[in-house]
DNA sequence: AGCACGCCGACT
DNA sequence: GTCGGCGTGCTC
């Protein structure tokens, strides 16, 4: 039987002649269909197409316009089916160069994530949307036709003696204007009325064209470089002649800087970036979203000028213009977060990862990225170098490394031969039910708080949870207030007398009495950053001290403001939040104090030790960094915890050791690579059972020396109304699970209701 | 995502 | 008999 053709009710824009000769597009769209789709190239249009443009095309029976990517172009010499054409092309020019194109196509397979939504992720919003810029009609001087008769010079020329001198005037204007002008602006140059600007465009001497420009002309503050570099130590100078190196030869390595906190490693990476700079090249910097203070960003500008600086609080129009002035090669350094990975520099020479364990350089929504690895990726196809510094690498670096496919970059030592500051550990165990365990401050804490202030040194204190209190009980029936759509006990803000879901955000007024059985007297316990701060004001009534947490860091530059007040000594106990745990470089702290270093120890999450054990040995690290040396007190209730006692020595080596040897007895990451699975949905019972059978077909389909564990409740079983499942797969072929992953995930669809996501080398486990 | 196709219940 | 409910599947 002849088959039907597909499209029966072909509208008439259809290409009749022979399509097999055409040019074909393959374009992906950004949201709904995934997988590629052909369409022709209409003629008029060849030249406008290009891959990494993108394009109007009719899609679906009702040929409704959809825009999509075009990301290949070939012959459609073996092309059987119909095509229908490419309705119009939107970009001028590509919004992807053909190395951004194959990062993205990367991205897509190994993070299982259709092309569209990546390339959503990889231009950003403003970019795609031309923000800051508008369609404007502007003027210029009409280009002498070469192909008319050979007179019109002569009639030009008689035409423009026939001028009057406004309208010559005007002519001139425009000739030595290096900008297009818009009759207004032309009329102001000029000093004329458009009268004789209408005259010119009668006589056809100018004509005008629709340009897109920008809205505003904000100057770009690129202040010349200032500044010149120390002296480098042997170590600094050994790390940089190394890296120097790979970038002269132009060839791909990555090196693990691992450089013990106030070792000076931003002094490596400039040096390095210098080399790539001097070369007619560009380097991109990434360092955590936290760290991207006005500091870290002027150390780059002081040195390098031309630097562009991407992070979450530009405006569209800004992120944009940051995009253009990038491509055009304008830019030396980018400078940025997670996604400044994704920097279109034309010519790159060098990518830099600061604080290279940092969680944050994963993206929690989809594509579920690491930018770690996408940057190694991105590095080996560019063929340039990568440096990700630390001092306290991530196991997996630190285990890469010691395997040798990384090289290894040590800087043991502080620079100006600076110590590491002593850490003491209190054991709170001994504490508990006795007067002195009150409050959240040991004895032994307040006297060095009381000393360091005493000789003129400041403080940081590092208490990790925000709130007042962190529990609300009931005494009469142990009740725990809870957030109605989270799985999570409410927090007590004191301030506003509310307890807040910090999920969720849901409030509700501070209960007095218990909501089940209504009885009178609740408990409130747990110390929060409040809790702390009431007990420094209460403790140490006359001295000035500043609290950073989310809660007191919400208006923009209040972050700014508050580490300005910290250094110019007008503050003298800092108390925080991790915000204040990275980074910071203040001479004068001469006392680091963790309030409890357990919170995070006990999460139900394999890195929960390693997350301790960075935490603990970077908040210790800003202290000791000027000539009154520093101390570091440690409150915990588990002192011989690897992760703490480990810390307390500044032994790195040792507790990757134990670690490493941890995570492979139990095959966990970089013993095994780990896909995980979140099944969520409103109802309890069907998410479960989708979650349930979904874990048969996976077993179904792994081979048997894969470890599949689950499905179970998500340690956060329940987050905004919604049930949440986990499977877990544990796995030493990680391609050829992927690739049974895809397979199961297109031929599966999850009933209406219940949603599912694929993370692939997870890092929040929650 | 949107749109058509399709297979079951209550209406002129 | 048909109008329309929204489950299923396809869109180059």
């Amino acid at each position: 039987m002849p088959q039907k053709s597909l499209f029966e009710n072909a509208p008439p824009q259809w290409e009749d002649d022979d399509i097999a000769s055409r040019l074909v597009a393959t374009v992906v769209f950004a949201t709904g269909v995934n997988g590629g789709f052909d369409y022709t190239i209409p003629d008029k249009l060849v030249d406008a197409v290009e891959v990494g443009t993108r394009v109007m095309v009719p899609l679906g029976a009702g040929n409704r316009l959809v825009l999509a990517y075009c990301v290949e172009l070939s012959r459609g010499g073996a092309v059987i089916r119909k095509l229908k054409p490419i309705t119009s092309v939107v970009d001028p020019h590509p919004l992807l160069s053909p190395s951004m194109l194959k990062l993205a196509q990367w991205i897509a397979n190994y993070y299982i994530t259709p092309l569209g939504q990546v390339l959503e992720s990889v231009l950003p919003a403003g970019v795609r949307g031309n923000a800051g810029t508008r369609l404007t009609t502007v003027l210029f001087i009409t280009e002498p036709d070469n192909n008319a008769a050979n007179n019109t010079d002569t009639k030009v020329t008689e035409l423009i003696e026939s001028l009057t001198d406004k309208q010559r005037q005007v002519l001139d204007a425009l000739r030595y204007s290096s900008e297009p002008l818009t009759s207004v602006e032309l009329q102001k140059t000029a000093h004329c009325s458009s009268a004789p600007i209408q005259a010119l465009l009668r006589l056809g001497l100018i004509s005008r064209r629709t340009i897109r420009r920008r809205n505003t002309d904000t100057a770009d503050q690129s202040p010349p470089p200032t500044l010149q570099g120390h002296t480098l130590n042997h170590e600094q100078q050994n790390a940089l002649n190394k890296i120097a190196a790979a970038i002269k030869s132009r060839r791909h390595e990555t090196f693990l800087l691992h450089g013990v906190t106030g070792s000076g490693k931003t002094e490596v990476y400039i040096r390095a970036i210098d080399e790539v700079v001097h070369g007619g090249r560009q380097a991109i910097v990434l360092v955590p979203e936290i760290s991207l203070t006005p500091q870290t960003v002027s150390r780059f500008r002081d040195r390098f000028g031309k630097v562009a600086v991407l992070h979450s609080h530009l405006s569209d129009a800004q992120r944009h213009h940051e995009w253009t002035r990038i491509v055009s090669g304008d830019v030396n350094v980018v400078v940025g977060a997670r996604s400044a990975i994704f920097a279109p520099v034309p010519n790159l020479g060098l990518i830099v990862i600061d604080e290279e364990h940092e969680g944050s350089f994963k993206q929690e929504t989809a594509p579920r990225y690491h930018a770690r690895t996408v940057a190694r990726v991105r590095a080996g196809d560019e063929k340039v170098p990568l440096i990700l510094g630390s001092a306290t690498p991530s196991l997996e670096s630190w285990y890469h490394a010691k395997r040798g496919k990384y090289t290894l970059l040590s800087m043991p030592r502080r620079v100006r031969n600076l110590v590491l500051p002593a850490v003491d550990t209190i054991d709170l165990r001994n504490e508990i039910g006795t007067k002195t365990s009150s409050g959240a401050i040991h004895r032994k804490l307040h006297e060095a708080i009381k000393r360091a202030i005493d000789d003129g040194g400041q403080v940081i204190l590092l208490l990790n949870r925000r709130g007042f209190n962190t529990q609300i009980q009931c005494q009469s029936c142990g009740e725990v207030v809870y957030c109605p759509d989270c799985n999570v006990a409410l927090t007590h803000h004191r301030e506003r007398e509310i307890a807040v879901c910090h999920y969720c955000d849901y409030q509700i007024p501070s209960p007095d009495k218990c909501p089940k059985c209504g009885m009178p007297g609740m408990r409130y316990s747990g110390f929060g950053t409040q809790r702390l701060e009431h007990e420094i004001k209460l403790r140490f009534p006359d001295i000035p001290f500043l609290r950073m947490d989310t809660d007191t860091m919400r208006s923009p530059g209040s972050h700014e403001r508050a580490l300005t007040a910290f250094r110019e000594g007008n503050v003298k106990i800092l108390l925080g939040t991790q915000m204040i745990a990275k980074g910071l470089d203040f001479p004068n702290v001469t006392l680091v104090g963790v309030i409890n270093a357990d919170t995070a120890l006990h999460l139900p999450d394999f890195r929960a030790s390693e997350r301790t054990f960075h935490l603990i040995t970077q908040v210790a690290g800003r202290t000791g960094r000027g000539d009154k040396g520093g101390q570091v007190i440690v409150q915990t209730f588990q002192p011989n915890n690897p992760a703490i006692a480990y810390a307390a020595n500044h032994d790195y080596k040792g507790f990757v050791n134990e670690e490493v040897t941890l995570r492979q007895t139990l095959g966990y990451p970089p013993f095994s690579a780990m896909f995980r699975f979140v099944i969520r949905g409103t109802d309890e019972i069907k998410t479960f059972g989708f979650a349930k059978q979904f874990a048969v077909q996976l077993r179904n389909a792994m081979e048997k020396n894969n470890k599949i564990s689950g499905p179970a409740p998500a340690p956060l079983s329940k987050l905004r109304t919604f049930y949440r499942f986990h499977i877990q797969l544990q796995t030493k072929q990680q391609e050829q699970a992927r690739q049974q992953i895809k397979k199961i995930m297109s031929e599966t669809k999850p009933p209406n209701e219940i949603q599912w996501i694929v993370d692939v080398d997870p890092i929040d486990m929650l």
